[in-house]
DNA sequence: GTCTATATTTGGATAGAC
DNA sequence: GTCTATCCAAATATAGAC
């Protein structure tokens, strides 16, 4: 079982990105060993000297989307922003990081997909659960501080932030990147904040 | 090619729900034709006879999904609400739906998982683009009312709508049911409502 | 670290009897 | 409409040479 991406070799990592890019061009149905092998120009058998099976391999998958919001979360942390500039970065960054990597995107609905491989899925779904700690912190904080109406339930906020997120990305997907997701993404995040946290009105 | 739910074959329809049923207690990757059998307790052989393969029995399982909405919107159309009650009819009816029925979410959100079958992810997709549609269309006509603030962008509007129910629908999955889909739902929807979408403030 | 060769399993699908 | 038997293709995985 692997720990965390630093964990992952150089060669590993080669592999997870290979196994990632087909994941975006040509969808899970074609995520087997040999195609991931024949990107890399190298046969099947020679992935078993990397990781011991598949799942280790689709684990390697996960550790690098959660490196990337972990990339993300840290850049927050380290920024000292205010609460809801906080969600705000996390909201931008994730359409940056997604709109550079497709594959990146077909993980986050992927965890029903790897709900075979038991390790894969674990480690998804605890990833969502500290986004959603992390960002009700500061969503929370933010009401407090009178910068969003506290009377919405917080859990309501994560829901129609992420969610809303999560929908413009799927219609990103599926409409093969007609638009830009780092500007419909602005522009959403737009809408969230100022008619919709804040509440105002023109 | 199957063209509509009505012309399953009762002994389709059954088979249909059994594949259903597979979807939401094991996920995707049991659904296999010999389970999909064993579920009825035939062979597998002898789903040949329904269907002349399996993507035509995965078309099946669309027809089912399509069938249930579009009863919601039928629904919707005879009763003739207001533009945001027909919105907030089809929001808790779908609610409803899926908490009847775990398997139609799985179908929800499997339009990448069914890429490879042609038929039904076209099936699939196109039946999102006529929600969209019918639920723009009252989500503008609300805005013309003035029950819904006319500077937000209507594709935003959706966004905040749908995505906010389908990630409630995916912490509901994920929890295995842990919470009451129709209520939470009830309460989201008075969020989104009450305080978002006619922006009041307390 | 990669190759070739091969074992093993599993899933989709057909033929033909009943 | 279902069964048994069987086929074929594809995918995971291992053994052992280089």
């Amino acid at each position: 079982m692997l720990v965390n991406a630093y964990l992952l070799s150089p060669r590993q990592r080669e592999i997870a990105e290979a196994a990632l890019s087909i994941l975006s061009n040509t969808g899970v149905q074609s995520l087997t060993m040999k195609m991931i092998a024949a990107r890399l120009q190298i046969t099947d058998a020679a992935l078993y000297r990397h990781f011991q099976n598949k799942e280790e391999l689709l684990e390697g998958i996960a550790l690098l989307f959660e490196e990337s919001s972990r990339k993300t979360l840290e850049r927050i942390a380290a920024e000292n922003l205010a609460p809801l500039e906080r969600v705000k970065t996390f909201f931008l960054d994730r359409c940056r990081a997604f709109s550079r990597s497709k594959g990146l995107t077909m993980v986050l609905f992927s965890e029903e997909l790897f709900k075979s491989e038991k390790c894969v899925s674990r480690r998804l779904s605890s990833l969502m659960v500290s986004h959603e700690e992390v960002l009700s912190h500061s969503l929370k904080e933010a009401q407090r501080e009178g910068t969003i109406d506290p009377a919405i339930p917080p859990s309501h906020l994560f829901i129609m932030i992420m969610g809303s997120l999560r929908l413009l990305v799927t219609q990103w997907r599926n409409s093969d990147g007609a638009f830009s997701l780092v500007d419909e993404g602005e522009r959403l995040w737009n809408t969230l904040e100022e008619r919709i946290l804040k509440g105002e009105r023109r």
